[in-house]
RNA sequence: GGAAAUAUAGCUCAAUUGGUUAGAGCAGCACCCUUAUACGGUGUCGGUUAAAGGUUCAAUUCCUUUUAUUUCCA
């Protein structure tokens, strides 16, 4: 017997089938009865356990099992090690969070070994959850081995990557400028900016400087910038940070920007000035009335103030041109010769200020870098230490350097409150303005209005300061990451192309210095002076030096660090050449770098498992959130493509398995779950989905397959509740249904399958057209998944159970069920449904395993068809070309759309389906047509309840035609000329459409064009004097005479419809058969006699007995007469 | 400030890659059907395809600009 159900609860089913596989060890055997040699590799990307897991990880992580389960079903060997993210800052957050401390007191009021042991403790302090969601959500990874981050093992990895780098001269240690907070005396990371509430408007005074340009220089533009020996020319550049103004070095343009030179006066000093800036910002700064205004009767303090035009000036002929600088305050030779000069940059916009940028290489990361590529030097002091500084100290203060503002903070909000509220107190940035405008330096002061990040711990505003840190060079290698990456198919593809590229295309070196406790320790060792270091590689490396250390007399003899990471790392003390101690550099390293890492470490890499990670490298697949992008995707592909270059190892393993140098060959990058709304899901707003209610509720089948069905991964999916239950009553519930029709008469006709198989000819049309269908599916579902797509292979599935398996080919079968003979018809039907059932139980087992499985063990286990205990353990349905008939899922299409037209024209004039017609009119549109509706007439014909179809054709005129221009096929003959054609065809008589027909083509246009037949779409609109409707090409005329004949064969069927009422009512088995007696009502009487057998036949009675005399028994209406009746089981 | 994605019916999504009358499902309304179906059928309501401009015989589709939402980066 198969299994019945009283009703679906895939909440239930879900749990059940759970259980299942955890007694059969069905994920094991899902890896382990596929070939090792045939391996598809994927890479988990591992979550931080330290946070509870949401609904979007569950479409993350569906998306990933889905792919994995699909290629296991093509017969690949997908093992899938879990991983666990550890290190980082949210981790640090949370412990600081949970004992009330702030990064300051570690070392103080914690040690830094209880820290990091509270840290140990938090990163894992979900991981239950997180195991129980993996589970319940039916994702299949392999939990009990994960990689752990943390571990010694995966930190002796990361070290043997880095001397890799190290020793290619791929690591080094530079300057570069961060945001960085003077309050808190640190850095902070891309992550903390990021930080809602980082970001604030603030009002500062904004300068817009006068740069006095050198006119005893040699450079092509001076004739042209000093039109007479007295001439002022000054470049005007913008900044809302004046404190920067005395560590200007150079000014920055855009190549391409038109630039004018202006004559006017200074507005503060009235002196005449000639000033540069960009073209498109002049009237920013000009009032139009200063264009006409007399240079002769200008006085000082004029509102309007004149000025023109004297020359424009494309932005590449600027460059080289040099100024004086403009806060003198340090110089030395260096600076004299290679800075205070104008050079290109392409962050130049004309959005605002003068579309020349003031350049200060220390206070801002792209001014750092534009100085750098032009080599032009910094304006620096030397410390006591005699260590070059910048002229701004750690606190935010001017050195001694900057006379006039020595001491002072160049922010205001560093200053107290109460200095703030002293009388005649000034910002710096103010004072700094007064000064300028005095000396004839400012042309334009205001107060500006921006957004500028703040420390999110202090709440002052930061700086961009240059501070030492530990880099990667990532542009070593630039090229190559550029071109491996056209080499990676991304979905979709413009994340890979788009952001991924632009990305790629602007790399900068990998700043991976942290100064933090929890996370890989950067494995270098200085000496105090610097002048040597050793990067470390190894354990093994490591203790051979703390032995040599250990004879220095620096360590104990035989110390063996037994934890990497600090405190206890930073307690080694190395020995140098000569016989100096070395201390680690403090730093960690960015916990990017962990995870980018994976594809080694997670194997321990070289130290061990070298099998193991040759098979599994690089990943055939992964899968993350789209703000992986410049994340794990990233830091995979640039550790991947340096070690393809620097480790001799790497380079061995690429060689032998045919790689390029990547870490990953597709990569599925999802957008985010939002809201049904459409709002960001947030702790805040409250509006967060949990994923265990959700799975307890739907079942995780339901979620996982609304999720992919409804919207393509990377687009964002406003998750909405109604959508699931939708899911589960359309498409699960349609499905379930068809199961159980299925077994509802399998059971009663105990079909087993085990009869031979019916050949396919033998089969009637209706079957072959489904199993045809079903061949298309699998051919299109196989395609789908293969390419990434899920979300159409979903749609195709739900659309083929919904539209063609439930709602035409079993509603259209049923009739073959019911008969009691066992005929090769009714085996035929059995052995198609049942082919069709657990085909789609193959097709969907990707995205809804539970049901999956149900269906398909539910069917098997009955029949043993199969030898697998699982879908998951079996193949995905292999496609036959032979089955596929596309000229017969043609005819089904036009036996549903012709159906359809004439259930329609019944619901025009009002007849029902069950009063019979007796013939509709097809007008035929070609030779192919009436060869293809007769094979499936009879399929229309009971469908709609209608006794022939006649073919007509046009001979007679009796049929109005239309005719449409086919635009597509005209564009390429007429062109420009497509209206008047177009015009001319809708234009056409019935005799023009006819002698088209006849001659296959017509002249328009007075003979300019020859029009094909193929160049329209001709159909036949009108049958006059018929019931007509159209759609498409198609159209069905109905006869809608009822004879007399008719009439009784109607109400017969009436008569049926309530008799099969009451036997549902009364609850009698399908089989059960009855006896009828009728009241002999005049209105039924003569339908009884003349359909007596179809009558009986069709509700299972031995017989029906029209009896006057009867007055008891279940009152039914037909046509709104009362009649009384009395149905028996017998 | 930069890069990217998205924007089509009240909601969720399509639209054969430029072809003229933009389609489904859900929701609403009306009728109907059902010996698998809390399902289905037919009809109805609903659109300035975010806005503006451009290219073209023809634009939801290509280009430019703008707006909104979102992400990543500075």
């Amino acid at each position: 017997m198969y299994k019945e159900y009283k009703q679906l609860n895939l909440s239930q089913t879900g749990k059940e089938v759970l259980e299942f596989w955890k007694q059969n060890n069905i994920f094991e055997k899902s890896i382990s009865s596929r070939p090792a040699s045939n391996p598809y590799t994927f890479y988990e990307g591992p979550p931080s356990a330290n946070g509870m897991p949401g609904i979007h990880h569950v479409m993350a992580r569906s998306i990933k099992d889905i792919f994995c389960r699909y290629k296991t079903l093509k017969g690949y060997q997908v093992k899938r090690k879990g991983g666990w993210d550890t290190h980082g800052l949210p981790i640090e957050l949370a412990v600081e969070k949970a004992l009330g401390i702030t990064k300051d007191d570690i070392g103080k009021k914690i040690s830094v070994k209880d820290y990091n042991d509270a840290c140990r403790k938090e990163v894992m302090r979900y991981t239950d959850v997180w195991n129980d969601l993996t589970e319940k959500m039916g994702y299949w990874v392999d939990l009990n081995d994960p990689y752990i981050t943390y571990k010694n093992e995966y930190i002796e990895s990361l070290w043997w990557i880095l001397k890799e780098f190290y020793k290619k001269g791929w690591l080094y240690k530079g300057y570069t400028v961060q945001p960085y907070s003077p309050k808190s005396g640190t850095g902070l990371s891309s992550h903390e900016l990021n930080q809602p509430g980082t970001y604030k408007m603030v009002k500062d005074t904004s300068i817009v400087a006068q740069f006095h340009l050198k006119n005893d220089q040699q450079h092509p533009l001076i004739p042209v910038l000093f039109e007479d020996i007295n001439e002022d020319t000054t470049i005007l550049a913008w900044t809302t940070t004046p404190w920067t103004l005395p560590s200007n070095c150079a000014l920055a343009i855009g190549e391409n920007i038109d630039y004018v030179k202006i004559r006017t006066f200074n507005p503060y000093t009235f002196e005449p000035v000639s000033v540069v800036l960009a073209k498109a910002l002049v009237g920013k700064y000009f009032k139009a009335e200063g264009e006409t205004a007399s240079f002769q009767d200008y006085k000082g303090g004029d509102k309007i103030i004149p000025w023109e035009i004297r020359a424009e000036i494309k932005g590449i002929e600027l460059v080289g041109l040099r100024y004086h600088q403009l806060m003198p305050y340090v110089s030395n030779e260096d600076l004299e010769q290679n800075a205070f000069r104008v050079i290109p940059a392409d962050f130049v916009t004309t959005g605002d200020g003068t579309g020349i940028v003031h350049t200060a290489s220390v206070f801002g990361a792209d001014d750092f870098r534009a100085c750098k590529e032009n080599n032009v030097p910094s304006v620096m002091v030397k410390d006591e230490a005699g260590k070059e500084v910048p002229l701004v100290n750690k606190q935010g203060r001017f050195v001694d350097e900057v006379t006039d503002f020595a001491g002072y903070y160049v922010k205001e909000e560093y200053y107290t409150a109460e200095e703030r509220a002293e009388p005649g107190f000034k910002a710096t940035d103010v004072l700094i303005s007064i000064k300028l405008k005095t000396e004839n330096k400012a042309f334009d002061v205001k107060k500006y209005e921006h957004s500028y990040p703040h420390s999110w711990r202090s709440d002052e505003p930061i700086l961009y300061y240059p501070l030492d840190s530990w880099f990667i060079k990532t542009t070593a290698v630039k090229d190559k990451l550029v071109e491996l990456n056209k080499t990676i198919n991304w979905k979709p593809e413009s994340t890979g192309t788009g952001r991924f590229g632009n990305w790629l295309e602007n790399l900068v070196d990998w700043n991976l210095s942290r100064s933090r406790y929890w996370g890989t320790p950067l494995p270098i060792w200085r000496e105090e002076n610097g002048s040597e270091e050793k990067c470390i590689g190894s354990i093994e490396e490591l203790n051979k030096e703390i032995d040599l250390a250990a004879a220095a007399g620096f360590m104990p003899q035989s110390f063996r660090l037994e934890d990497m990471h600090r405190p206890y790392v930073d307690d080694v003390v190395l020995v140098s050449s000569k016989g100096n101690k070395m201390l680690r550099e403090p730093d960690l390293i960015d916990v990017w770098f962990d995870s980018g890492a994976m594809p080694y470490a997670q194997w321990h890499f070289p130290f061990e498992n070298e099998e193991e990670f040759k098979n599994a490298y690089p990943a055939d697949f992964i899968a993350e959130g789209v703000d992986q992008t410049r994340g794990w995707f990233f830091t995979l592909h640039a550790i991947a493509v340096m070690l393809s270059e620097a480790s001799d190892k790497v380079k061995a393993v690429n060689e032998q398995v045919g790689n390029k140098g990547i870490a990953f060959k597709n990569v599925v990058s999802n957008g985010l779950v939002l809201d049904k709304n459409g709002n960001k899901m947030s702790k805040r707003l409250g509006n967060g989905v949990d994923p265990f209610a959700t799975i307890e509720q739907f079942g995780a089948d339901t979620a996982r397959w609304y999720m992919i069905s409804n919207a393509a991964p990377w687009d964002n999916l406003k998750f909405n509740e109604e959508g699931i239950d939708e899911v589960r009553r359309k498409f699960f519930g349609t499905l379930y249904n068809t199961y159980s029709f299925f077994t509802m008469y399998a059971n009663i006709d105990k079909f087993k399958y085990t009869e031979p198989e019916i050949d396919l000819a033998q089969r009637p049309e209706i079957d072959r057209w489904i199993i045809s269908l079903l061949n298309t599916l699998s051919r299109e579902v196989d395609d789908f998944y293969a390419d990434f797509e899920p979300t159409k292979a979903a749609r195709a599935i739900q659309e083929f159970v919904d539209a063609h398996f439930s709602n035409w080919y079993i509603r259209l079968s049923r009739r073959r069920f019911w008969k009691s003979d066992n005929s090769d018809d009714k085996l035929s039907a059995y052995q198609t449904l049942y082919t069709c059932l657990i085909t789609i139980s193959k097709l969907m087992s990707p995205i809804a395993p539970f049901f999956a499985d149900r269906l398909y063990n539910d069917l098997n286990s009955i029949t043993g068809k199969e030898e697998f205990e699982s879908v998951h353990l079996a193949y995905f349905p292999t496609y036959h070309n032979e089955l596929v008939d596309t000229a017969l899922e043609e005819r089904m299409q036009m036996a549903q759309d012709i159906s359809s037209l004439v259930l329609s024209l019944r619901k025009k004039i009002g007849i029902n389906v069950r009063q019979p017609l007796s013939k509709i009119l097809l007008p035929i549109l070609d030779k192919n047509f009436k060869e293809q509706v007769d094979q499936v007439k009879d399929l229309i014909l009971s469908e709609t309840n209608i006794k022939d179809i006649e073919y007509i054709t046009d001979t007679a005129g009796f049929i109005k035609k239309k005719i449409k221009p086919n635009f597509k096929a005209l564009g390429a003959k007429v062109g420009k000329d497509m209206k008047a054609v177009a015009e001319a065809i809708n234009n056409f008589t019935n005799d023009d459409i006819a002698e088209l027909e006849v001659n296959e083509s017509i002249n328009v246009l007075g003979g300019k064009y020859l029009i094909a037949d193929t160049d329209v779409d001709i159909i036949a609109e009108d049958v006059p004097g018929w019931q007509v409707t159209n759609q498409g090409k198609l159209t069905v005329a109905l006869d809608v005479t009822i004879t007399n004949e008719l009439k009784q064969e109607g109400i017969a069927r009436e008569l049926i419809n309530r008799i099969q009422n009451l036997r549902k009512d009364k609850g009698f088995e399908v089989t059960d058969k009855v006896d009828v007696r009728v009241f002999d009502h005049p209105y039924i009487s003569e339908a009884v006699k003349s359909n007596l057998t179809y009558i009986c036949a069709e509700v299972l009675a031995v017989g029906i007995v029209l009896d006057s005399q009867l007055n008891d028994g279940d009152l039914i209406t037909i046509d709104g007469q009362e009649i009384l009746i009395v149905i028996s089981k017998i």
